[in-house]
DNA sequence: CTGAAAGCGCTTACAG
DNA sequence: CTGAAAGCGCTTACAG
């Protein structure tokens, strides 16, 4: 008997509280309370007053279910997040939170394999009717965008370019990059230039490629050499070990990513090879490691807290406008100088 | 006129359809489209073909804000992310988001110091009413947790454990790591061992250190040295320059993470130290990084997918059968062995 | 400025 | 198994 009556009892005390029971202690009308909590709603101040003292006793807290429910907006973003180990879009992650709980928008987070185990796990995204969404993942070619686009959903890419689509994206210039690396590099009298490649899929290696390559290709009358790895530690040691032992190596490495590039470092280190002396590098990111007493990583650093305030911005931008126009936000990289290329001698 | 056609036009052809829309294609009820959506509800296979046709054709998705309202149930659980740089929460988070989804829910993301903002800011995490909280913070000492409390939403602490509060905690065992940590020093001839602590505000740094000291004040009759610094790399860096150069210097550095433990390592290096000949190390958490060719640092590995499983676990068990005796779960931690320990001389 | 009332899109007894 | 209807907790014309 007592114990039966223990659950009931609890349930009561925390049974939460509705814009009806405040109405009720605070004297006045249902609407009035819902006014209260409207910005811009018409109610004296003195009613106000009452509702909030009342709301506030009974720690009411108006039901976002039921709001969304008759205004028909959520307050909900959904945020693709990849399954990978960079540091970057953990950060990218932290900002985007940050910024849309400023606007007053709250974030529903969907792990990327979730949406690319198969079409029929509709994401439960679409029921919570997320009024935009952004998409980290850099990998991820499916059709989460196109199903948005499909239900004028607003998209924002962030560090990613799909190709054809036309959503809105936040990248760095990443065909800058490959063209300062280029120059860099030659000016330092590289003449064996290597590129080592992240996965191809994306754009953001396409683009640090192409912009590398077209421009060693003007500056040296020929391409440099191009090694397809992908975005990892590992991938960069093992290129390491093959390019390093080649009858002419490279003698000057652009890595499509700093994880990329220590993992070279770390293997070139242990062949021996003096950095910059015998080899000199180049990264992309700046991520914490690149800045390490060890590595001391030259790369190219791109401002992610700009990056993914403006994919809010954009984003939040199309949602009360419902304009469709297409945003392509192409944010500078600042070159970070460390100790991996050799002084520019005069 | 065209111009003010068109934006309509687009709402109609998007606008999103109903159970109402479904039952009027399909020929029945809207409650009996309920029923087809419904798990285990009662349809004749007929209908719920019919309704699921029909759903399809419109590319109908239920509402789970009005599907909430009703049930009272939001499908919604809050998690509160910290502002760190360990790779460990970002790994925790993806494997959280992936238990849930399994499990048919879905994940608010809340920045750490949103709430930490000030109490004004009432989170929007309650107006959605989630049925659950994961805290993964692990220096956040706020009342979130006992506003959750108060209003009987189960929350599970993922890697920390306040002081005191009566909520669920899945930890690793940091303690037996600490003892582990002192018995490898000590068993390797260190006897002038310590550590390198992180943020003293968290129960993770406590149990390390209160588990090394203890055991290592057993084991040499006198406690190890212990150098306060903080979670991060750059700590470790500052604490290796005052403790290395001391008349006579630690011999064997017990790290409070694997961080801390780099920092040490290229500032030891950097002295001309060599590891593990004249300095001895052990890390905590087996980040990515601890593998790297240039570290190779002996330390002991969490289960981190485990982790936040079990966390899941726990937190659906109490949200579905409103139990609220609270669980301490710590899960095994195990040594990897790599190459900042000597060899054990027989 | 204020209140009564309709309605957002569902679930779920209730009565067949 | 099926449908009509009540109701979840809000917002927002509507009429004072």
């Amino acid at each position: 008997m007592i114990e039966s009556d223990k659950p009931l009892a609890q349930k009561n005390r925390n049974r939460v509280s509705t814009s009806i029971d405040v109405a009720k202690l605070a004297g006045v009308s249902q609407s009035a309370v819902s006014r209260a909590f409207t910005p811009g709603g018409s109610v004296s101040e003195e009613t106000r007053a009452k509702v909030l003292k009342a709301a506030k006793a009974l720690g009411y807290r108006p039901n976002a279910f039921a709001k969304g429910l008759i205004t028909q907006q959520s307050g909900l973003i959904g945020i693709v997040f990849p399954s990978t180990q960079s540091p970057i879009y953990t950060q990218a992650l932290q900002y985007l939170t940050r910024a849309l709980v400023a606007e007053g928008y709250s974030s529903i987070l969907i792990p990327f394999d979730t949406y690319a185990d198969g079409d029929h796990s509709i994401p439960q995204l679409f029921h919570y009717r997320v009024e935009g969404v952004i998409v980290m993942s850099s990998t991820l070619e499916s059709h989460l965008v196109e199903e948005c686009l499909d239900l004028n959903i607003p998209v924002v890419q962030l560090g990613r370019v799909a190709r054809g689509a036309n959503t809105n994206c936040v990248v760095c210039d990443n065909a800058s990059g490959g063209v300062m690396a280029a120059e860099l590099l030659v000016a330092r009298g590289c003449l064996r230039p290597a590129f080592i490649a992240g996965d191809h899929a994306t754009s953001t290696n396409r683009e640090r490629e192409s912009g590398f390559c077209r421009r060693i290709e003007q500056l040296l009358g020929y391409p440099p050499l191009v090694y397809q790895a992908n975005f990892s530690y590992e991938a960069g040691g093992a290129a390491a070990r093959e390019l390093l032992v080649m009858p002419s190596p490279p003698d000057g490495l652009f890595c499509a990513t700093d994880l990329i590039a220590i993992g070279v470092m770390d293997v070139a280190r242990e062949m021996g090879l003096s950095i910059p002396d015998q080899l000199q590098l180049i990264g992309f990111d700046d991520i914490p490691q690149a800045a390490w007493v060890g590595y001391q990583l030259t790369t190219f650093s791109q401002d992610i807290e700009r990056i993914a305030e403006e994919s809010v911005r954009i984003l939040l931008c199309q949602i009360k406008r419902d304009d469709n126009r297409c945003t392509h936000l192409i944010l500078p990289v600042t070159l970070v100088q460390r100790g991996t290329l050799r002084e520019l001698t005069g």
